[in-house]
DNA sequence: CGGATCACCCGTC
DNA sequence: GGGAGGACGGGTGATCCG
């Protein structure tokens, strides 16, 4: 073995190459973890990947010494001053507490691993790995006892276990499958979060109280119908919130389930003695600098430190943080989100060749039009990415007058960029489009839209007189996508959705709900615990600055900013919200038209999520259908000509 | 000074 | 034998501009 890298430790310089395919996860009780790490150290050491880990790794070490300095400066008035802050945040955040829901979260076990075992039973028993040599996305639990996992490239799991079989990835297979576990969700709960095509949120409180059974017994039938019809197994997660779910889901995998139950004392000792790292949203990188700089590394410790958390970080990560220790989570069924940006990438293996280099940027290009044109999209901002042969990852951006889809655009704007980095040895190249044109199009209530949009919702789809989603679709970061349709439709039924945080994820969501819910009314929680009106916000803002102007000007233009910018926010998101309402594309709303995500809940015919194109057809069908009826109104050409798709019509 | 934009980082599956 | 993804959203600090 050599240790030339690593000054920590001379004997076993793999030891403090920190890698996240360590972390305990389900699956790796007994891995000879020293033997993992070594093998994955010694696979990697010295390869550009690793150069650029370690170069990372400083940065953020450099980060932490930092936050440790800022600390060591903090005076004893000071951590009075920011503990004072603290427990007000505390207490504010304790208001908003709800143990009146049960969420499940439901997790498939290894998912993709098991599906494929499914249609090839041979596998079964063996170590086995979907995904290529460059990386794995799913390994079994016979893999896993070798150490190889999820994100690994697959050279890398194949010395850890030379008889793994690996299976390409068949996302139709996948595809499949999710949506018959969503046919069983649907059942418990019609308004459910998707997170994945793994990963699902219910809300069973209503069932509970239907049947008159707990959510432990909800869960176990949910599980058993899960299997029999798709014949894979799955975790279950019962707590009050989504946060709590989500982490509870992952203790008794596989094939397992664990309640929490809806008492205070029981969330609570539960939370404390949680490592920080086993809750969504926080991962390597904030892990290590929660340890490092501030010594906390469970949950308990989070709320023993608060005012540290008050003093370092910006006012959304700390009610993040604060609410985590709380074990305070989304306990509301969120809104649906719509898009925000699209994006196509590749990687390649590194090559400084120019002209290979263009005709890759061609192709994405040309990728990433067909996207934008699928979703009836178009966006005045671009944004290139390249990684560079040594793992470094730039980005390059312009935003233009015009909404542009067109590879020919996209193009156009891409060399440009790509040419002021000119000579460069890149591995991947990406495009992403944004700022689309949903933002800013439309007038509150364009009546058109407003028409066409209650079309679509009229379908049916509606159920119970809160929430109407048919099913929402969160992205990965556990926050919800489209599928569903606009808050405000519905506002006056649906009042849940204003807790605090979000728990899958650090603030955003907690915003949205704000501006969504729109602060008129019943806002009984709120509007008596926590400052939401501007001017409370911006006395408080006006505070901290003094204070903190003493003490770190940094943090205090921080502090500042954060808070005069989610202020504006709010104001901001209300009107485009409304707008966006009005102006929501056409295909994003398209998945209303599918009951249970199968059926059209216009003409009844039957089309699995798999047919997009097909489903694209038939939605624009009864779109050419619905306009012709009502093609009379000029404003609709408004609105058509931005959404793009093949309608009867197009104008411009 | 505030808004818009950019660049980069983090996290998730 | 070398080889480490793709797509998305959010946060934040810097910078430009009017």
């Amino acid at each position: 073995m050599a240790n030339s890298e690593t000054s920590a430790d001379t004997a076993r310089p793999w030891q403090s190459y920190n890698t996240v395919y360590t972390n305990a996860k389900a699956g790796m009780e007994g891995v000879d973890r020293e033997r993992v790490q070594r093998i994955v150290y010694e696979m990697s050491k010295g390869s550009q990947y690793f150069k650029n880990e370690e170069r990372k790794e400083a940065f953020i070490r450099e980060k932490i010494e930092n936050m440790r300095a800022r600390c060591a400066k903090l005076k004893p008035a000071d951590l009075d001053h920011f503990q004072t802050v603290a427990d007000k945040r505390i207490l504010e955040l304790e208001a908003t507490r709800d143990l009146s829901r049960i969420w499940v979260h439901v997790d498939m076990d290894a998912f993709y691993a098991a599906v494929e075992t499914l249609s090839d039973p041979s596998l079964k028993g063996k170590p086995m790995a979907v995904g290529g040599m460059s990386m794995i996305s799913t390994a079994n639990y016979e893999a896993r006892k070798f150490g190889v996992r999820a994100a690994m490239p697959g050279f890398i799991a194949r010395k850890l276990c030379p008889d793994l079989i690996f299976v390409p990835t068949d996302f139709e297979k996948y595809n499949h499958y999710s949506s018959l576990t969503r046919k069983v969700y649907q059942k418990y709960d019609p308004n459910f979060l998707a997170a994945s095509l793994d990963e699902a949120y219910l809300d069973v409180t209503e069932v509970c109280k239907e049947k008159g059974t707990t959510g432990e017994e909800i869960a176990k039938e949910l599980r058993a119908g899960v299997y029999e019809v798709t014949g894979l197994t799955c975790s279950a997660g019962v707590a009050p919130n989504r946060l709590l779910a989500k982490v509870c889901s992952d203790i008794n995998k596989p094939n397992g389930q664990f309640v929490l139950p809806n008492n205070r004392v029981a969330v609570m000792t539960f939370i404390f003695s949680l490592p920080v790292r086993k809750i969504g949203g926080i991962g390597k990188v904030t892990e290590h600098i929660l340890k490092d700089a501030l010594g906390i590394s469970t949950c308990e410790e989070i709320l023993q430190k608060s005012s540290l958390i008050c003093a370092l970080f910006s006012r959304s990560a700390a009610d993040f943080f604060l609410s985590v220790g709380l074990a305070i989570g989304g306990t509301d069924t969120p809104e649906a989100r719509l898009r925000k940006s699209i994006s196509n990438e590749r990687s390649f293996s590194a090559t400084g060749d120019e002209a290979y280099i263009y005709r890759k940027l061609a192709d994405i290009a040309e990728m990433l039009s067909t996207d934008l044109q699928k979703e009836g999209l178009c966006g005045r901002t671009l944004t290139l990415k390249l990684k560079t042969a040594s793992f470094e990852v730039r980005t390059r951006a312009v935003t233009s007058q015009k909404y542009i889809c067109s590879t020919e655009d996209i193009l156009k704007h891409a060399s440009k960029l790509l040419k002021a980095e000119l000579p460069i040895s890149l591995r991947l190249i990406g495009l992403r489009v944004s700022h689309f044109d949903e933002e800013k199009v439309g007038a509150p209530s364009d009546p058109t839209q407003r028409t066409l949009t209650d079309y679509i919702l009229s379908g049916n789809v509606l159920r119970k007189n809160v929430g109407n989603q048919s099913s929402l679709e969160m992205d990965t970061n556990g926050r919800c996508m489209m599928h569903g349709e606009e808050p405000c439709l519905f506002e006056d039924g649906h009042q849940t959705s204003r807790d605090s945080l979000d728990g899958n994820h650090v603030v955003n969501l907690d915003d949205s709900k704000f501006t969504l819910g729109n602060f008129d009314e019943k806002e009984e929680v709120y509007e008596s615990t926590s400052s939401v009106n501007a001017e409370t916000v911006c006395v408080d803002v006006q505070n901290e600055d003094n204070v903190l102007g003493g003490v770190s000007p940094l943090l205090a233009a921080g502090h500042s900013g954060q808070f005069e910018g989610s202020t504006l926010d709010r104001v901001n998101n209300v009107t485009n919200n409304h707008e966006d309402v009005a102006s929501c594309s056409v295909s994003q709303k398209e998945l209303l038209l599918w009951l249970n995500d199968y059926k059209c809940s216009i003409c009844g015919i039957e089309m699995p999520a798999s047919f997009v194109e097909e489903r694209q057809e038939h939605f624009d069908f009864h779109l050419a259908e619905k306009l012709q009826k009502e093609e009379s109104g000029a404003d609709s050409t408004c609105m058509l000509s931005q959404r793009k798709p093949q309608n009867p019509n197009p104008k411009n």
